[in-house]
DNA sequence: CATCCTGTTCATCCGTGGTTGAAAATCTTC
DNA sequence: GAAGATTTTCAACCACGGATGAACAGGATG
C-alpha cells in the first residue's frame, strides 16, 4: 500500500511518514505540485495526501490535473478558515479533508473510510451499513425493514449514500435533488436532513460539516 | 397473434403477409424503421420480422430502440451472409435470423422455434394469488372466472404482475405499455389503474407509491 | 454580546393521484 | 365502404400529501 504525501513543509512530511509507516504504508514524498504529479504518475500510489498551499502550483490545480487521468483517493490537508477552498477541492474530486493541525488518529481513520469506499462498486443496490437503497425501484430498507420515503427524501439520501462517509457539498446536494434552480436554497437541506434523521433513527448519522455540506456515516 | 413486418420491399411484405396469414397471424406492415417503431409501440405485435437494410434507419438502430422498452421476439431478415452484422444483431437482442432468399417453410419453422423458446423461458402463465394471466392467449382469469380485458389493460396488468409485490416505476410501465412516446404521459397511468381496480375488485390491490410508480399486491 | 449557521416546527400551496365522462380513434360487422 | 361497437385519449373535477417558505430556538465563534 503506497501513500504519496505532497506538502512543502518538511515537518508535516516527517509526521505523516511516521504515522503512515507505523500503519504499514509505504510512503513517498513530494515537496511541490510538479514533483507530486510526477510521483503520482510514476509510482501509482494507492492514496494521496495533498496540501492545498503549495509553492508552485496551488493544490487545486494538482488535484484537477490528477483527476484527468486517475481516480486515486485524495485526502486534502488544509489550514483552517479556507472553507471556500475546501468546497472547491471536494467538488473537484477530493475524497475528504483534514484541517491542520490534525491528530494522526483522525487521519488514519479517514484514510480507512476512503479505502473502504473504493472497494464498493456501484450496482442497482446501494448499501451503506444497515441501509439498502434499491435505486431502480425507489425502495429503501433499514435493518431489513422497508422504510417509507418521499421522492425528495429519497434523492437526498441517495446523494449522501453514493459517497457514504465522504462529505457531499451543499450545492452538490442541491443540484442533484432540486436541479439548477435549487442552488442557494440551503434551507431545504436543513429541513430534509431533519426528515431523514427522524427516519433513520440512530442506525445512521447524517453529520453536518458547517459551511460545507453533509456526510452520511455509520455510528461507531 | 399479431406479426409486424418491417421491410422496404413490397414484394417481401406481400410474400410474408401470405405466408403468415395462412398460419393464422394478423399481419401489420411498415416500410421503414420510423414507421416500424410507431407500429410496434402502437399495436404491440407478438413477433417482429425486421429487415436489416432499411432506407431511413438501419435495422440495428430499430432493434436497439425496440430493446429499450420491449422484449418482443424479433426475427431478422438479412440479405447477404454478412456475418458481422448478424452477430451484432443477435448481440443487440435479436432472437434469430433468416437469409434472403428464404423459403416460407424455413421462416415458419424459425418463428415456431422463437415462440416456443419464449414460452419455455417465460412461462405462458403468470400467476399472482387468485390472478392467472395467459400471456400467449391474452386471456385473464380471476378466481377461476374469465375476465375481459382490453389490450392496453392487459399490458398494464402484465407489467405489474411480472414484478408482483415490487414497485414498478411510472416510466417503466409507460415504456412497456405505450412505448417510447408514452414517456411522461403519467395521466394514462391513473386512468388505467382505475380501470384495473374496478375489474380486479378487492381480490388484488394496485397500490400507488406517490411520485414513483405502482405495485400489485394481494390483500392481507 | 452579536453574528452566522444550523436544527426544528408549522401553515400554506401546489402537484400528483383518483374519478368520471365525453370526444376521438380504431376495430367490427354487414 | 358505412354504421355500430369498442377502446383509447383527453379534459375537468376534487382530495390529499408533500414541497415550500417563514418563524423561532439553539449553539458555536469571535
Amino acid at each position: 500500500m503506497i501513500a504519496l504525501v505532497i506538502d512543502d513543509e518538511i515537518q508535516i512530511r516527517r509526521l505523516l511518514r511516521l504515522a503512515l509507516e507505523s500503519r504499514g504504508y509505504t510512503v513517498r514524498e513530494a515537496e511541490n505540485g510538479q514533483l507530486g504529479l510526477q510521483e503520482a504518475a510514476f509510482h501509482r500510489p494507492d492514496v494521496i495526501l495533498l496540501d492545498l498551499g503549495l509553492p508552485d502550483l496551488d493544490g487545486l490545480s494538482v488535484l484537477r490535473n490528477l483527476r484527468e487521468w486517475t481516480d486515486v483517493p485524495v485526502l486534502i490537508l488544509s489550514v483552517q478558515d479556507q472553507e471556500n477552498v475546501k468546497v472547491a477541492a471536494l467538488e473537484s474530486g477530493a475524497d475528504d479533508y483534514v484541517t491542520k493541525p490534525f491528530s494522526t488518529a483522525e487521519l488514519i481513520a479517514r484514510l480507512a473510510v476512503i479505502q473502504r469506499r473504493r472497494h464498493s462498486n456501484d450496482s442497482p443496490e446501494l448499501v451503506v451499513g444497515p441501509l439498502t437503497m434499491h435505486l431502480d425501484r425507489h425502495e429503501v430498507e433499514l435493518c431489513g425493514q422497508p422504510l417509507k420515503m418521499t421522492p425528495t427524501e429519497f434523492a437526498f439520501l441517495r446523494s449522501l449514500a453514493r459517497h457514504a462517509g465522504k462529505i457531499v457539498t451543499q450545492s452538490q446536494i442541491l443540484r442533484e435533488v432540486w436541479g439548477q434552480q435549487g442552488d442557494g436554497q440551503t434551507h431545504y437541506l436543513r429541513v430534509y436532513a431533519n426528515h431523514l434523521r427522524n427516519k433513520l433513527g440512530d442506525k445512521l448519522v447524517i453529520r453536518n460539516e458547517p459551511g460545507i455540506g453533509y456526510r452520511l456515516i455509520e455510528p461507531a
